[in-house]
DNA sequence: CATGAATGAGAGTTCATTCAT
DNA sequence: GATGAATGAACTCTCATTCAT
C-alpha cells in the first residue's frame, strides 16, 4: 500500500469516527461511511470489509491517542494526588461529553461482537487503568498523602464506579453534580478532602 | 380485546422476551418475534406496532416480576446485614448469568431511545433501588451490624459499582471470583466482614 | 332480508358515501368503510362483497336523490330560460363544492371499470340531461325565449361544456369566475343576456 | 450519472410511459414498473423514488414531444382555418385513442396530488392552449375565415368542450361520430361549414 | 346475524456486496 | 486503485378475506 493509501485509510478512519460518535455502533452502515467520506461506494471495500473492522480500527488510533494525551499530563513534579484528581477530571470531562464520544458505540459493539478475551482492547484498558491508579494510590499512601488499606480493591472499586457513571451517563442520564459527588466520595474514602 | 387475546398479548411478550435475550434489542426484527412466536405476520401488527413498544412491555412485566421476587426476600425476622447481603448476592447471580438476561437488551435500548427522564424505567429502578439501600445502611448502622458515615454516598457508591459490574460483564467480561471481590470490598467498607 | 338489515345497508352505503367523498375511489379500502362505520370487519362483508360493489350502490342511492331534487324544481309557472338558468346554477354549485362531492371519485370508478355501455350510470345521466335539456331549449325557442338552430346540438354542446368544466375542477382548480364566464358565454349563445 | 445512466433513465420512463398507460396511475406500483423494465427492485430506487416522481418526469417528457408536433405542423401557407382544423383532428384522434394514452393516468394523477396552482402542468397547457386558439381564431377572423364576437370566449368555450369530450371519452366512452358532430358545431358557430 | 382474531400476499424501501469499466 | 451501477435479500407494514365462536 502506498503513501496514497495509507493517507487516504486514515482519512476513512477519521470520517468514519465522526459517524460512530453520531450514530454509535449498529446504525452505522457501510453507506452511511461512504458517503460521510464522500468516496465511491467500492472504493470502501478497498479499504475495509465492513463496519466491525473500521470500528476496531477506529478504536485502535482511539487508545493510542488518549495514551498520549494521559502520558503527557504525568509531569515531574505532579504529586499522587494531583495526578490522581487530575485523572477523575478528565474522566468527568468524558463522562459529560455527550457528543463526542465512541462510548455508546464501543459499548454496542462490544455487545455485538463477543470477541472473547483476545483481542477485547476494552479490557486491556480496564486493567491498565487499574494498575496505573493502584501504582498512584500506592505511591500516595507511602508518601502521606492518603490513606488505604486494600490499595488494589481501591483502584478496582474506583474503576467499577467510574464505569457505572459512565454507562448511567449514556442510559439513565446524569448530572455534573452526580459526578462529582460520586469524585467527592472516592476522595474522601482516602482520606482527601477533595 | 377480549380474555383470550390478552393471554396472546402475554404469549407475544414472554417469547419476545426470550428474543431480547438472545439478541439484544437492535438487531431483533418484528419478523424475528413473528418467527419465534410462530403466529403470522400481520397477526403482531394486532398487538403491537413495533420493536420498542414490545421491549417497553416487555421490561414493565420483568420489573413487576422482579418487585414480587424482592418483597418476597424480606421476612419478619431478617437483619438489616442479611437482606443487604441477600441483594447483593442477587445482583450477583443477575450478573453472571449470561444466557438469561436483558440487560444488554436494556442498555441498547436506551441507547437508541433517549426518553429523556420521563417514561425511563431504569432511572426509577435506580433511584428506588439507591433509597432501598440507604434505609437498610441506616437501619444496619442504627442496629450496630454496619459502621457508616455517609449513609446515602455510600448506597450511591453501592448502585454505581454494581453498574460497572453489570456493564463490565456484558463487555470485557467478569468472573465470579472478580464478583465476590467487589462485593467484598463493599461490605469491608462498612466494617462486616462478608 | 329484514327491516333491520336493510337499515343498516342504508347506514353503511351513508357512511361509506362520506368516506368516498373524503379519498376518491380508489383510495377507499374496505378497512376504511368499517372504522368509518364502526362495525366488524366480517359484519362488512356480509352485506357487501367489495369496495366496487358498495359504490355502485352509493351511486344508485345519489342519482335518485338528484333526481328528486330536480324534478321538484321545475314548476307549473317557470318559464324555460328560469328552468335553465336554475340547472345551470345548481351545476356551478355542484362544481365549486369541493368538499362534498362525489365527483372525483364517481370518475376515479368508472376509470378503473370499464364497464362498457351496460350499468353505467353516468351515461344514462348524461344522455337523459341532454334530452332536458333539448327539450328546455325547443320549448324556450317556441316561446321566443331564446334563439337557436340546433336544439340538439346546443344541448350536448352545453353538457360537454359541463363535463369539460366538472374535470377541470378536479384537475386544474376552477374559480366562481371562471365557470360564470362560461355560463354566460353559453346563455349570449341563446341570445340571452343571463 | 453517467452517460449510461442517462439511456437507462429515459429507459425506464419510456417503458413506464406504457405502464401508465395500460394501468392509469393509481394501480401503477414500483414493482409493476421494475417488472417492465426487467430491472432490479432496487435499480429503480437508483433513479426514482417514487411513482409521482416518475409520473410527473413521464408527463415532462410527454408534453415536450407533444410541443414539438405541434410547432412542426404549423406551415407558412397554411390559413388559420386550416390550422384549426388541424389541431381539432389532432384532438380527435387523441381522444378516441383509447390503448395509448395517458389521459387517465394524468386525470388520476391530479386527483391524488392537489399540487394547488404550482408545478400544475396540465393548467399551464390548458393555458397555452387557450390562448393559442384564441389567437388563431382573431387572425382568421381578421382574415375573413371566421366570424365571431367574443374571441377569447370562445376559445375558452372550444377548450372545455375537449376537455369535457376528454373526460367522457375515458368515462362514458364515445363515438368518432360523436366527437365530429362536438367539432362541427364548433365550427359552426364561428360560420364555418367544417 | 355479528364479531374480530388470524392469515398471508404484496407493496415500499434500504443496503451489503459485486463487478465491468 | 477507483468508480458507481446493479443486484437481490431482508425488513416493515397494510389489507382483503376467512372463520371459529
Amino acid at each position: 500500500m502506498g503513501e496514497k493509501s495509507v493517507q487516504k485509510r486514515k482519512f476513512i478512519l477519521e470520517t468514519a469516527r465522526k459517524v460512530f460518535v453520531d450514530k454509535g455502533f449498529k446504525k452505522v452502515t457501510m453507506k452511511d461511511i461512504v458517503e460521510a467520506c464522500e468516496i465511491s461506494r467500492g472504493g470502501l471495500y478497498l479499504y475495509f470489509d465492513n463496519t466491525s473492522q473500521i470500528f476496531l480500527e477506529v478504536m485502535k488510533l482511539e487508545s493510542q491517542e488518549a495514551d498520549d494525551v494521559f502520558s503527557d499530563s504525568i509531569t515531574e513534579d505532579a504529586t499522587a494526588a494531583d495526578i490522581l484528581l487530575l485523572f477523575l477530571q478528565e474522566q468527568k470531562k468524558e463522562l459529560l461529553r455527550k457528543n463526542d464520544t465512541l462510548t455508546q458505540a464501543i459499548y454496542e459493539f462490544y455487545f455485538q461482537n463477543q470477541l472473547g478475551k483476545k483481542d477485547n482492547i476494552l479490557k486491556r484498558q480496564f486493567d491498565s487503568a487499574v494498575k496505573i491508579i493502584e501504582k498512584l494510590i500506592e505511591t500516595g499512601t507511602d508518601n502521606g498523602e492518603f490513606y488505604c488499606e486494600d490499595c488494589k480493591g481501591t483502584a478496582r472499586n474506583i474503576m467499577f464506579v467510574l464505569e457505572g457513571l459512565k454507562i448511567s451517563a449514556q442510559t439513565i442520564g446524569i448530572t455534573a453534580e452526580a459526578v462529582d459527588r460520586e469524585i467527592l466520595f472516592i476522595l474522601k474514602s482516602l482520606g482527601l478532602e477533595g
